[in-house]
DNA sequence: TGCCGTTATTGAACAAGTGTCAATATACTG
DNA sequence: CAGTATATTGACACTTGTTCAATAACGGCA
């Protein structure tokens, strides 16, 4: 429409601008609808570009979930310092507020990563592993809190996923239908369960 | 290759042969590898008897996860009587071994509805309420166990539905990646994490 | 037993999307 | 201001979803 001129930019910006805006796309489609045509219409670019940077469609939606697993990641990464259930605290904050804020992106992440290829699944898995191993990592070093609860068993790992995974699903149900129960509400509910759990097994 | 003759069935057996070979291939692959290619080779019959059951490839894939779902809830389906806390007992064990029988295709429905469009989420979401809302059901009829613990409120509602997340995940994880945790052991760390969950809030 | 009608089933044809590659034009360099 | 490396294109081959008129298997009826 516009112009008829094409645009060269190096590689990385390229490859930059085609993630984030299949991450921004995937926010109003499934994964499998986020086709190579409609991305490379909305990005002004031809398709066989698409396929220069990325190999093939499966790349693509990989590299994208990718790049939005580590944003999460990165956004919520929780303090240094601090008391270790304070920094829980914060955590899970940081997580619902991230979720709050790019629903519609983060839902296609999950979706499209728990429906998809091993891969995708791994990659998904590599996310909540890096979100819940915190943890295990902040237990280590500190003596009291969490420390002196959460100690690394099969068990507690297992326990830890299974928090995650409903953490996870808290979320979006309550973002999806909100009933009388609110953010502040959520956060505590999320953050109290863990060390409940742990604390509910015999074993220790 | 064998024969060229073509085996004529009645609409109810194709039907429900289709949506087993469905089920049984969505376990080894994803639900957009599962094309209508592979399944009519699979089948050995010609790609237009699919339409001509199914409408399109989503009405399809929408008809394999109700399936796999109906499947799974008729098979766990509770006592009507009893101790409460003994039938949540009873619940997660038939859930667990479920799992454990059917792992490929309970795999299919997971991964087949948490990928999917809102129909697909909504049968799952459906299932999983059909197993949950025994909770508050046995609650109402019984004074005592769970009936004093878990009353209606928007925080349990919520709660139990992240309950059964995490009860996914713990079940699909530990068959998957076994660790020295045993059957017993998933199944009380199950059991007694709902009544933990819930005590651990304030608000009850 | 053998025809006959119902209808389950097919295969060819079309549409849309995926993947390939030699040709082209843009930005940089001397 | 050429010359060159290479980012980018567009046309083409191929896979996969979808339609529909033609075909053949099975049950019923003579």
């Amino acid at each position: 429409m516009t112009a008829t001129t094409r645009t060269r930019l190096s590689p990385q910006e390229r490859r930059s601008q085609l993630l984030d805006l299949g991450v921004r796309l995937l926010a109003t489609r499934s994964l499998d609808e986020l086709s190579i045509d409609v991305l490379a219409e909305e990005a002004g670019i031809s398709r066989g570009l698409l396929y220069h940077y990325f190999g093939n469609k499966h790349a693509f939606h990989e590299a994208v979930v990718r790049r939005a697993a580590d944003d999460l990641i990165a956004q919520t990464a929780p303090p240094v310092d601090g008391d270790p259930i304070e920094r829980l605290l914060i955590s899970v904050t940081a997580y619902v507020d991230y979720v709050v804020a790019n629903y519609e992106g983060y839902l296609s992440l999950v979706k499209g990563a728990a429906g998809g290829n091993d891969t995708l699944r791994e990659i998904y898995d590599e996310a909540r592993s890096a979100l819940t191993d915190r943890v295990f990592r902040e237990d280590a070093q500190a003596g009291s809190g969490l420390g002196t609860i959460i100690t690394d068993t099969p068990t507690n790992r297992l326990l830890v996923r299974g928090w995650s995974a409903m953490s996870e699903e808290l979320v979006l149900t309550w973002h999806a239908h909100p009933t009388g129960v609110s953010r502040d509400e959520l956060i505590a509910i999320m953050a109290t369960s863990l060390p409940a759990l742990v604390a509910a097994q015999p074993d220790a």
